[in-house]
DNA sequence: TTGTAGGCGTTATCAA
DNA sequence: TTGATAACGCCTACAA
């Protein structure tokens, strides 16, 4: 058990009320701007806290009010500059309902993400947001019951803000099909089984132009740079490769590139890759990278005013979202066979 | 006032303990694993609690421990993967010690930042992580005196964690000196006054071989991907480029490569590009990037182990951290007028 | 092995 | 305009 106490004389609400010679609950009313104090006695108050270095107790405000004022926020993958314009979506939501923004690390590990989601429930957070949650949908039915959870792009539940996960990967699809690709490589992301809108695309698209389903093309990335090497050694393994791929996200599709470079193998000339998310670094290398625009921003936005209404009793009414916007680049082209019938952009 | 409620019966201790026949603090006791209960009265009640889906309060708790076992990071700019890394380093090091890690994004904004400090104050952490504040100086030191606050890269404050900062920019300007550049270019980052070692040693890199300070090839990134691309639009106005820009990082060095090469200027061929950070990206993107590997990491775990001897009342030695290692790719390379005279790899 | 009592810091409700 | 009081949920002596 870890004991670490700075050594520290905690100024509290008490401190202030024998200095200023006043009830404690003067001071908290004083503190609280209430207008049933004298102006000259609040000021004082006001003084003596800031001199003394007060620092409200949030534990003891949390008790008594039995609400913390909190958010919390449980993101998969700090490392993905994805995620960070979600939170930035929440924190500008939450800051106009006097709200406050905590965030959680998981790694996209499932126990870690247990452990943030009950971290969140011993603060009382009034709200929690999981985006693209790890855990199997049961783990949340059972809580959903009793605590303020929102997902973020799960369509099989029930509280969740979603953009039209399925049409983004539609966008990415039609767009390799229309180039011409019928073997099409895809790389899943980590996801509780059930919950893969894209691969759901995949296939659907993979089936309307009667191709083939070949697991060999099916790829498994963990958000690791060390996952998307290892899909580009079995890429290149292959003996025949896919004429195009579509990656998981765009972290993943450009390690890709640069994997696949690495191998002598060329994008998009000797292989298309589209990425998701389109995250600004995508518009950044060499080549420029095809990839869907996902309103990461307004989701978080979004999730708070849900929970916000939630919150009021109110029943939320399903937000609008913009829909995925697909961005062609330099990363997709005509494949290999009918590249000379295409202008490649 | 938010005053979200959900619409929830909370179970408390209390609640089990009538479920169970027995005291409230028997039922603390259990929850607790202590041996000093019966055994088949732990296991009734552990499966009470489980059943009931009781979530313990952490307020109340906090509240009589006086102690949350929370550690508190803020980060400056969760967009930058470079922070991911200083997060994670702090998680797995605060797992051993029993902590929890709660995370908060300002954005790199002072007045944020003063608000995410406030929050973890009240939240009476039992640490607080700032990695490269942004708050002048003045204001932690009023703060230390009261509160477990350690420092990351901050070699102007007692209570910190630090890498050889200005080691690591020595490095990078001694490449860029020997590669025979005498004109270089330089960005500074967000930082509070004084607080700039980077810009010290690309100062004294200067006079080392005599060349003048020119403040036009001074420029300021924010963190935003517009700020690069102003950068990009002054370097460009300029008469004569500068033969070599040492970027604040890697995000921004990135960025930059890529609205030069919008603007026409090559990189290396008519410009080197050196960053800092050694994010996994630097080493995707064509040219790669010339950088220097910044143990963040490292760092994470280190202002952990401080924080907690400090809690124990040691006296915290100073950690033993890996020093910053330079790595050359290929967006360095000799400057143009000396260029067929030097191998450029 | 279990129950009793008091208190952590704050606030809301009364009463003064 | 201010003071007294009880309560929030939990924990730690101490008593039984």
């Amino acid at each position: 058990m870890a004991k670490p106490s700075w050594q520290t004389r905690r100024v509290t609400i008490k401190d202030i009320a024998k200095a200023a010679a006043v009830d404690p609950s003067t001071v908290t009313r004083a503190l609280q701007g209430s207008d049933r104090v004298r102006e000259a006695t609040r000021n004082k108050i006001s003084a003596l806290a800031a001199d003394m270095g007060y620092v409200p107790n949030m534990a003891a405000r949390t008790l008594v009010n039995r609400s913390s004022g909190l958010v919390g926020v449980v993101i998969p993958d700090m490392t993905n500059p994805f995620f960070a314009d979600l939170a930035r979506g929440v924190e500008d939501e939450a800051a106009k309902h006097d709200l406050r923004v905590l965030i959680s690390d998981t790694g996209g590990v499932e126990a870690v993400e247990r452990g943030a989601v009950n971290l969140f429930l011993e603060l009382k957070v009034d709200g929690l947001l999981v985006p693209m949650a790890r855990c199997p949908q049961q783990y949340y039915d059972d809580l959903h019951a009793a605590a303020p959870i929102v997902h973020v792009n799960s369509d099989d539940t029930e509280h969740t803000v979603n953009c039209d996960t399925v049409g983004a990967s539609e966008l990415i699809m039609n767009h390799l099909l229309e180039l011409g690709h019928r073997r099409i490589g895809f790389v899943r992301g980590p996801a509780p089984p059930g919950r893969e809108p894209k691969m759901f695309a995949y296939r659907q698209a993979l089936e309307s132009i009667g191709a083939p389903y070949e697991p060999e093309l099916i790829f498994s990335f963990d958000g690791s740079f060390d996952s998307t090497e290892k899909i580009a050694a079995q890429l290149s393994a292959l003996d025949e490769l896919p004429t195009a791929i579509y990656a998981h996200n765009d972290v993943n599709a450009i390690a890709l590139i640069h994997a696949l470079r690495q191998r002598g193998i060329a994008v998009p000339d000797d292989i298309s890759v589209a990425g998701h998310d389109n995250i600004q670094m995508a518009g950044c290398i060499e080549p420029a990278l095809t990839t869907v625009a996902w309103p990461m921003y307004e989701l978080g936005q979004q999730s708070v005013r849900y929970l916000y209404s939630l919150g009021e009793g109110k029943k939320p009414q399903q937000a609008k979202i913009p829909p995925p916007r697909l961005i062609v680049r330099e990363s997709t082209g005509a494949p290999r066979s009918t590249r000379r019938n295409t202008a490649s952009s």
